[in-house]
DNA sequence: GCCCTGACGTGAA
DNA sequence: ATTCACGCCAGGG
């Protein structure tokens, strides 16, 4: 048979998958999720599937926001709230209107390893 | 097909 | 810190 008719996107499955793989207690920008996924720079497809999603795809929406620490959403808007609050849950505090990557920032993980070589006796001040 | 909008990102002013 | 211009590209009208 000539295959489905629906388009069966890779893209997408990956990106579904990057979101699910997000650590509780940690957050990813929209840019990283489509890097992991394979798909630099579409950060916007990120956003896109996440508003077709809805709640039914259960993901960790909430995981995810811009690269600057920001909600993707009004500050004063119901999104925005609920996304606080879910992130609060698992321990995310916002600093103002941002969260602190370098303290929730998935990538963070990756970072500790390439930027910890306990070998090196460090010339950063010793005290 | 053209135009506009958008859960974005980045560099420059 | 803000604002602007672009780049990106899928949908909707």
């Amino acid at each position: 048979m000539k295959s489905a008719q629906i388009p069966l996107r890779p893209e997408h499955q990956a990106i579904h998958d990057a979101i699910a793989a997000i650590p509780p207690g940690r957050v990813a920008s929209y840019g990283e999720i489509a890097a992991r996924a394979g798909l630099p720079g579409r950060a916007r497809l990120v956003g896109r599937l996440l508003r077709e999603a809805g709640e039914a795809a259960a993901l960790p929406w909430h995981r995810v926001l811009r690269a600057d620490g920001t909600l993707a959403f009004a500050p004063r808007s119901r999104a925005f709230l609920e996304q606080k609050r879910r992130l609060a849950a698992e321990g995310v505090s916002l600093r103002g209107n941002r969260v602190e990557l370098p303290r929730f920032g998935w990538q963070r993980d990756l970072d500790a390893e390439l930027w910890a070589p306990p070998a090196s006796p460090a010339r950063r001040r010793s005290g």
